[in-house]
DNA sequence: GTGGTCTAGACCACT
DNA sequence: GTGGTCTAGACCACA
């Protein structure tokens, strides 16, 4: 897996390492039951500090998307990940707003907003049925 | 306007602030030339203070949607909204690739995603006076 | 005599009128001894305050720019014009200073610099000799 | 650093911290990389509040002189500065205007005027370290 | 310890 | 009355 830490960005870290491990997973790159790096060894990978990916691991058990195990370390979700039910779809329209009331004041149409938006989603679905 | 701001979300006050802005131009409740109220008025009106009112009109301002006078005050953007540029949608894409990732992971079909979109969009679009 | 002023610039509109009226002088479209308009008419020309105007021809009589006289109104000095003295060229030299750094850090070298200045000063002594 | 901050001029204190800082950079006191002190020590050893000192840095951020990264501080800009662009020249030229107008309007020559952008530019590249 | 955010309150420049 | 600037002091997030 390839995360790309970006350490000027004004996104906290934590945030990019959840973001870029549920990326991993709906890319399929990372699979349910598959282990994730420790913190000591991510840490030391990316360059940053334990308190770090402590932190974003823990987020991510907390939504859902990993088991901390005192053996086996950070699992990805062996089961069944969170559903995308009515409270997910509030947050998610709630989250959008704000990117497609900046889209539309800059004349966007409908047709390219979907354009993009598919863009992303074949994007990440390219490589999922073949796995990696 | 009405802006309804939440004091307690995580979400800076002066974030929540540029977005309502934005989202009220899209919505063409705020139209071009249109005043805005004073930091001081505004600030008052919210019961916040006036430095987080002028740091959110300052970053409306350098995103192109407002013009700040000696004497008028702030007003929307008269002339043209920024351009929906090829940065412009690289920095959407980014935007949406962490928000579709959640959701793909969540099992959300693009069909079901581009529902999603649809209804938001068209939330924003339906309220404006004149309609389309 | 073209004043054209921007009410958005975030430059004083008397700094404005200031210059502008220098630099009408530099041009030589104002000549010694020359009536400017009075600040009521030229205040309605321009749209803008009679007190901006009335702050604007002081300033340029504290300068030695203009004489003003009850009757007359307001004239371009006719005899001598301040000196380029010592104080002047360092307070030009203070002025240029942070101009000329922004320009060194963007890599110009001195040729382009003064490429540039040349630039500006022939400009401005284009239309000298024919007068207007 | 030595950067020397009038506190009775009319220029605000964070555009002469600014300027101080390109100039810095202009004259390579500072280089690419090298970090700033942070916003409370520099507020506290100019005896000016740490928000002064923030503006300034975010101006420079803004203007591509400076990265602020969460916990290193403010570090001065280690790839590349901003390029001198025709907007950058057009920009230079228009502030350069009236500063030669009133030269001009003081009878200063062209040869007069080169050579105090000259000694401008020379004092500038004279003390930089390594010399060029 | 760093910057980010917010508050409260002051004085000034501009029009 | 508008925004611009500056101060003083507080709490929080990040690393």
């Amino acid at each position: 897996m390839m995360l790309d830490i970006d350490l000027q960005s004004e996104t906290p870290i934590y945030t990019q390492l959840v973001n870029g491990i549920i990326e991993g997973i709906a890319r399929r790159q990372l699979l349910p039951g598959e282990a994730l790096p420790s913190v000591r060894s991510l840490a030391a990978d990316l360059g940053i500090n334990l308190h770090t990916v402590n932190k974003a691991y823990h987020l991510l058990k907390q939504e859902g998307y990993v088991q901390i195990n005192r053996k086996q370390g950070v699992v990805i979700e062996p089961d069944a990940f969170p559903p995308a039910d009515e409270a997910f779809k509030d947050r998610l329209a709630r989250q959008l707003r704000p990117l497609l009331a900046d889209a539309i004041c800059r004349g966007m149409t409908k047709a390219e907003l979907e354009a993009v938006c598919s863009a992303v989603y074949d994007d990440m679905r390219a490589n999922e049925q073949g796995g990696v």
